[in-house]
RNA sequence: GGCCCUAUCGUCUAACGGUUAGGACAUUGCCUUCUCAAGGCAGUAAUCCGGGUUCGAUUCCCGGUAGGGUCACCA
C-alpha cells in the first residue's frame, strides 16, 4: 500500500511553527516510505479565509524546501462533498434538522450526523489506544446546507477521496477524531487511516503557542525575515518531540528522512526554546562558505557598509563570530553597538583610554606613541591582523598586555566592548588606525 | 466543569526492569591575546507524590497532584 499523507491548514493565518513541524513529520514519513504528501488548504469557511494567507503558507513551504506532490483547495471539492452529504442523508446516516437560531448567521435548517452513540477507540501510533464515548457528542452538525459542508465532513471526505493512509496532525485534533471516525465508518468506502497525533509545541509557560498570545515568534515567516537558515529551523523543529535515539543533533533533511521514526515521537508537549534555535542557526551558519554567507546577509547589511565591499570583506570574519542569525547584523552595527566603531568612532573620554588595573595617562600615552611607531613600519598593503599582531605582541608582552592593549583597542574603537585591537586595526586600515591613535594621544595630553 | 492527553536536570531529551541516570541548549568557573564574541576544559542541576507488582522500579499497574488539549452552524 502506498503511503499518502497530507498537511491541511486553514488559511486563517500565516504558517505556524507547529504547523511547519506537522508538515515536516508528514513529509519525512511520506518520503521515507516512498509515498506522497498532499497540501490541502481547508478553506470551507469562506468568510474567515483570506487569499493572502494561502500564498503566505505556500511561500513559507517553498522557503522551507518542503515540496508537495499535490496542492489543492478544499472548496474545489464542494460538489463531491455534496454528493457524500446526499448519500449520507439517503442512507439515513444523516438528516436535515430544524434548528432554533442562536446567533446571527445561523440557519434554521442544518444537516446533522445521526450519531450511533457507541464507543470509538482511536488507535493512535503515538498515543496508543484512546477510547471515547461518542454519546455526549450528540447528533453533530456536518454541514450548514448541501453546499456548505463544515470541517469534519470535508476533512473526512477529502481524506477518503485522496486516499490518505496516515493522518499525522497536532494533538489538538485528538478529540475531534472520534467524530471523524464515525463519519468515515458511515461512508464505509475504504478502511480507516492510521492516526498519529503529535504533541503540541508549548510556550515558556507550557501552553500551546499561538499568534494571539505569543506574537510573531510563532510564524515561520518571522524566522525567514530574521535571517534564519531554513535547515536550522527544520533541524530544531524535528527535534521537538523526536530524536534519532542517540546523541546526534545536527541532521540534514536527508538524514531526517532516513532516521525519522513516527513511533518514537514523544507523547508530551515540548517547549519552544529560542536559544536552542539560535544555537542551531549558528551551527549551520558556521558551515557556510564566505560567498554563501555574504549572499544570505545582503539584505541585513547597513547601506553605508554594503557600499564599501572591501571594508565589509575585512570585517566579515568578525561579523561571522558575533551573530546568531543574519538579522543580528543590523543590530551589531547600530549606534553604540560593538561593530559601530567601523562607521563612527564616537565620543569618549580620556579616562576611558586607561586600563582599569593601572590607570595612568602618561603610561597609556607612551604606549600609544610606541604602538604608532610600530604600526608605521608596516606597509599599507600588508596591514593584516596577523602582521599587526606580530608587530605589537612582543611589545605588549614586555610592557604589560593590559597596559598596552587596552588603550590601543580603545583608541581604535572608542568602545568598552569591541573586537580585539589587531582585527580592529586591520578592518580600519593603516591610515584610519593611525589617525585614531593620534586622536587618543591628544586626548591624553 | 465533562471528556481526553501528559509527567526524567530551568529547556529539548537518552536510558531490553539492574547505569556513578547519559547528551545538547542555557547557566557557573577556568583557560585561550586587554574588553566582547567565538572556541576549549571543568562544574552545578532531574526521574512529581503515594501505594502496589518484583530480589530489584525512571521503566509495569493503581490512585493522587500538577500541567495541557478539547468541548461552534471555526479549522
Amino acid at each position: 500500500m502506498k503511503v499518502i499523507t497530507r498537511f491541511a491548514p486553514s488559511p486563517t493565518g500565516f504558517l505556524h511553527v507547529g504547523g511547519a513541524r506537522s508538515a515536516l513529520f508528514n513529509y519525512l514519513f511520506a518520503k521515507q516510505n516512498g509515498g506522497q504528501i498532499i497540501l490541502r488548504i481547508e478553506d470551507t469557511d469562506i468568510e474567515r479565509n483570506k487569499e493572502e494567507y494561502i500564498t503566505g503558507i505556500t511561500d513559507a513551504f517553498k522557503w522551507l524546501g518542503i515540496g508537495f506532490d499535490l496542492t489543492y483547495k478544499q472548496s474545489d471539492n464542494f460538489p463531491i462533498h455534496r454528493k457524500y452529504i446526499e448519500k449520507l442523508i439517503s442512507s439515513g446516516k444523516a438528516y436535515i434538522s430544524k434548528e432554533e437560531i442562536k446567533k446571527e448567521g445561523d440557519r434554521n435548517e442544518v444537516i446533522r450526523f445521526k450519531n450511533p452513540n457507541k464507543d470509538v477507540t482511536v488507535d493512535d501510533i503515538i498515543k496508543g489506544q484512546v477510547k471515547f464515548n461518542t454519546t455526549e457528542l450528540g447528533d453533530f452538525v456536518i454541514a450548514k446546507s448541501l453546499d456548505e459542508p463544515i470541517f469534519h465532513l470535508s476533512n473526512v471526505v477529502d481524506d477518503i477521496t485522496s486516499g490518505i493512509t496516515h493522518v499525522i496532525r497536532g494533538e489538538e485534533h485528538l478529540s475531534n477524531t472520534p467524530r471523524q471516525i464515525l463519519i468515515w465508518e458511515a461512508i464505509n468506502e475504504v478502511s480507516l487511516p492510521r492516526y498519529a497525533h503529535i504533541p503540541l509545541i508549548l510556550s515558556e509557560n507550557r501552553e500551546k503557542i499561538s499568534k494571539r498570545k505569543h506574537g510573531e515568534i510563532v510564524s515561520v515567516e518571522y524566522y525567514k525575515e530574521q535571517g534564519y537558515l531554513r535547515d536550522a529551523l527544520l533541524n530544531f523543529l524535528v527535534l521537538l518531540g523526536w530524536n534519532p535515539g542517540n546523541d546526534e543533533e545536527i541532521l540534514s533533511i536527508d538524514q531526517m528522512i532516513e532516521k525519522f521514526n513516527i513511533e518514537k515521537v514523544q507523547k508530551a508537549g515540548a517547549v519552544f526554546n529560542r536559544e536552542k534555535l539560535d544555537w542551531f542557526n549558528k551551527q549551520y551558519m558556521s558551515k557556510l562558505s564566505n560567498e554563501d554567507f555574504i549572499d544570505h546577509c545582503s539584505k541585513f547589511v547597513p547601506k553605508w557598509l554594503s557600499n564599501k565591499p572591501e571594508l565589509f570583506g575585512r570585517a566579515l570574519h568578525i561579523i561571522r563570530e558575533k551573530i546568531h542569525s543574519f538579522g543580528d547584523i543590523a543590530k551589531i552595527f547600530e549606534k553604540g553597538s560593538e561593530m559601530n566603531f567601523i562607521q563612527d568612532l564616537g565620543e569618549y573620554t580620556a579616562d576611558s583610554l586607561l586600563w582599569k588595573k593601572n590607570p595612568n595617562k602618561e603610561i597609556a600615552s607612551n604606549h600609544l606613541k610606541e604602538i604608532k611607531k610600530l604600526l608605521d613600519t608596516i606597509a599599507k598593503d600588508n596591514f593584516t591582523s596577523e602582521v599587526v599582531k606580530s608587530a605589537i605582541w612582543p611589545y605588549a608582552e614586555g610592557n604589560g598586555k593590559g597596559d598596552v592593549l587596552w588603550p590601543f583597542r580603545f583608541a581604535l574603537t572608542g568602545q568598552e566592548k569591541s573586537p580585539d585591537p589587531f582585527s580592529s586595526a586591520y578592518i580600519l586600515g593603516k591610515d584610519e588606525s593611525l589617525v585614531r591613535i593620534d586622536l587618543a594621544i591628544s586626548k591624553l595630553m
